[in-house]
DNA sequence: CAACGTTCTGCAAAGGATTTCAGACTCATC
DNA sequence: GATGAGTCTGAAATCCTTTGCAGAACGTTG
C-alpha cells in the first residue's frame, strides 16, 4: 500500500538506485533523469521510509530534548526554539520531562540516546560524573550548564546583573537581598558570583537571605526572611521565586515597590501579568534553544572537532513596576 | 560496534530467531532457553534496533503530540500526562507546536504521521473537513474537541459550571458576565451552552460581554466592557483571560472580589499565584493527556472497532479568593 | 576509426530484526 | 516398538533504502 522507492523507479523508468541518488545526491544524476524522478515522486507522493534509511545510514533524523519540568514556564520557550531550529534542518524532536527527578535523568538520556542522533540536555541536575558519562555515549549539548569541554549554551548574566545593580543603586538602594536557588544549579552560582562582584564594586551591601526550591512556594517561604533581613530590595533566583515573594509581601500588606523592590530572572510570561509587573532579567529562551540545536548539528557532523563549541548568549534587564525608590529615599 | 541480535544468539548458543521470540513472545520458548537468552541480553546490554524492527513490523513505537502553543500553561500539563502514559507502554513522544498557526496544523499532522503510529491532537484549530481528512490517513485521537466519530477526550464542564453558578448565586450575585473565547473553539461553545442553561434554570441573568483571544491581552481588553456591563461577577473563557481581567481591574483600582468577582477555567499554575488567588474550574490536564494516549493505543490495536471510543472527564470548581459576595449584598 | 576518459546508471549486498514454514525432538499411547 | 500429537527451534525470506562496484553510453582525441 505505501509507495516505495521501487514504485517511483518504475514510474520514472529508472532503477531504485537512481531514484535514491536523485533525491539525496542530485549532482550524480543527469538533469533530465533527475527531473523525471522528481515528477514521479511528486505524482506518487513518495516519502522515503525513515526506518529503512535509518537502518542503513545508522542515523534517525531525530534529536532528543530533555527538560526538568515543562510546567516551569522557563522551558516551553526553550522547547519552541529547539523545535523550530530542528524542523529547519528536517529533524524531529523527542521531548522528555524528568519531572525534576534528578536520578532519572541519566537513565532517560541513555534510553533516548538509542532513538536519536543527539540530545539537547536542558539544565541538567545530574552530577558532573554522570554528565561526562552520558556525553561519552551520545552526542550531547547542554543548556544552562557547563561541564568540562562538553558543548554548551549558556546565558551570560554578568552584564545584565551589572545593569540591574546599577538600576537599584540609582533608585537609592544600599542593602540588597538575594534569595538563592539550588546550590547545585550552575545558573545560581553564576548569578551569585556576578552579584557579589558587582555589589562589591559598587559599594552596596549584599545579603544572601535564603536558599530555596526554585518555585513559587520557595519565594513564599523566603519572604518573611527577606523582610527580617531589613533590605530595601531583593533579587530572586528566578521569576517563580520572585512571584512567591510578591505574593507573600502582598499578603502581609506591603506596598511594592514602596516598601520593597523585587527583581527576578527569566522573564516568564507571567512576569508582566502580575501587579505590579515584575522587573526581571530576560533570558533569550528561544535563542538558547536554537543555539543548542545548532551546536548539536555541528557536533553530530564532526564529533571530534566540536569539543570546544560554546555559545554564550546575553541576558537583558527589563525594568517594570516591581522596582522603585525605597520609601526612605 | 553496536550489539545485535546475532551477538546475543551466539552468546546464548541459539539462533537469532529464538532470541527474538524469547524477547517478544516468551511463551513460545522453553523456560531454560529463555533464561539463557535473558542472561546473554543482560550481559551484553542488548537493545533491539528500532529501525530494523520498525522496518519489518511497520510500526515505529512513537506517537505524535500536537499542541497549539506550549507557552499557554494549559498544555504542559497535558504534555506531561501524554508522556507518562506513553512511556508506560514503551512509546516515545514526538512533540510539535503549531504556534497557533491553524493552517500549519494539517501539514504538520501529515508530516508527523509518517514517523509515528498515531497522533494525539490537542485542541485543534483546523476545520472539521481537515480533521476528518487527516484522521483518515493516520490514527488520531483528539483532545478538547469532537468531530464525528473520531476518538476524543473531552472535559465535561457541565457539572462544574452548575457548581460555579450555584457558588456565585449563593454569594448573592444576580447578573453574571461571560467573556468568551474563540467562536470556533469547541470548549468555548460547550462552556457557553452550560452557562446559558444553568443560569436560565437558576433564574439569574447572563450577559455575554465580549469575545476575545484566549490570552492575557484578551482579558485586559475585555475588562472595561465587563465593568460597563454592570455585572457583579464575571466568568472568563480561561484563566489567562481571567488574569487579564484581574490585572486591568487592579489597574483601575477595583477591589477583588468586593467590587467584582472573577472566575476562570483551567487552573493553570498561576491561578494560585496571583492575589487574590483565582477561583477557577480545574481541568484534569494530565488525566486528559493520559486518557488520550489510552484511546490512541486502543485505536492503533483495533483500528476498526475503536471508532466510537470517547472519554469525558469531569472538571472541578476550585473556590479561591477572587470570588466573594458583591458589595451590595 | 580506435582507444581512452567521463559521466551516468544498474546490480547486488548490506543493515538488523521479525515471522513463516518446516523440521527435530519429546512424550504418550496403542 | 511404531505412530501420532504436540512442543520448540532454526533456516530463510522479508521489510526499504543506500552505496560500492562495475558496466554502458557517450564524447573526445590521436
Amino acid at each position: 500500500m505505501p509507495v516505495t522507492i521501487k514504485d517511483v523507479a518504475r514510474a520514472a523508468g529508472v532503477s531504485p538506485s537512481t531514484v535514491s541518488r536523485a533525491l539525496s545526491t542530485p549532482g550524480l544524476v543527469q538533469a533530465a533523469t533527475r527531473e523525471r524522478v522528481r515528477r514521479a515522486v511528486a505524482e506518487l507522493g513518495y516519502h522515503p521510509n525513515r526506518a529503512a534509511r535509518g537502518l542503513i545510514t545508522g542515523r534517525t533524523g531525530n534529536i532528543g530534548l530533555i527538560v526538568p519540568d515543562l510546567t516551569n514556564p522557563f522551558f516551553p520557550g526553550v522547547v519552541k526554539g529547539v523545535q523550530e531550529r530542528a524542523r529547519e534542518s528536517d529533524y524531529s524532536v523527542f521531548l522528555a520531562d524528568t519531572d525534576e527527578r534528578a536520578p532519572l535523568e541519566a537513565d532517560l538520556v541513555r534510553a533516548l540516546g538509542k532513538q536519536v542522533d543527539g540530545i539537547v540536555l536542558c539544565s541538567p541536575r545530574m552530577s558532573e560524573a554522570e554528565v561526562r558519562s552520558v556525553a561519552g555515549e551520545t552526542p550531547i549539548v547542554m543548556l544552562n550548564r557547563r561541564v568540562g569541554r562538553i558543548p554548551a549554551v549558556t546565558i551570560d548574566n554578568g552584564e545584565a546583573i551589572r545593569q540591574a545593580v546599577a538600576h537599584l543603586v540609582a533608585l537609592g538602594h544600599h542593602r540588597l537581598g538575594y534569595v538563592a536557588g539550588p546550590r547545585v544549579s550552575w545558573s545560581n552560582r553564576e548569578r551569585l558570583r556576578a552579584l557579589r562582584s558587582t555589589t562589591a564594586a559598587t559599594g552596596v551591601e549584599l545579603l544572601e537571605v535564603a536558599t530555596v526550591v526554585p518555585q513559587f512556594s520557595g519565594g513564599v517561604a523566603a519572604a518573611d526572611l527577606v523582610l527580617a533581613a531589613g533590605v530595601t530590595a531583593v533579587v530572586a533566583y528566578n521569576d517563580l521565586v520572585a512571584l512567591g515573594l510578591l505574593n507573600r509581601f502582598a499578603a502581609r500588606g506591603l506596598a511594592i515597590p514602596g516598601d520593597i523592590s523585587v527583581l527576578g530572572f527569566d522573564d516568564i510570561v507571567f512576569a508582566e501579568m502580575v501587579n505590579p509587573a515584575l522587573t526581571t532579567v530576560a533570558q533569550p529562551k528561544e535563542a538558547a534553544g536554537r543555539a543548542g540545536v545548532e551546536l548539536l548539528l555541528h557536533l553530530m557532523e564532526e564529533p571530534d572537532r566540536a569539543g570546544t563549541a560554546r555559545r554564550d548568549l546575553t541576558a537583558q534587564l527589563l525594568v517594570r513596576g516591581s522596582t522603585g525608590p525605597p520609601r526612605t529615599a
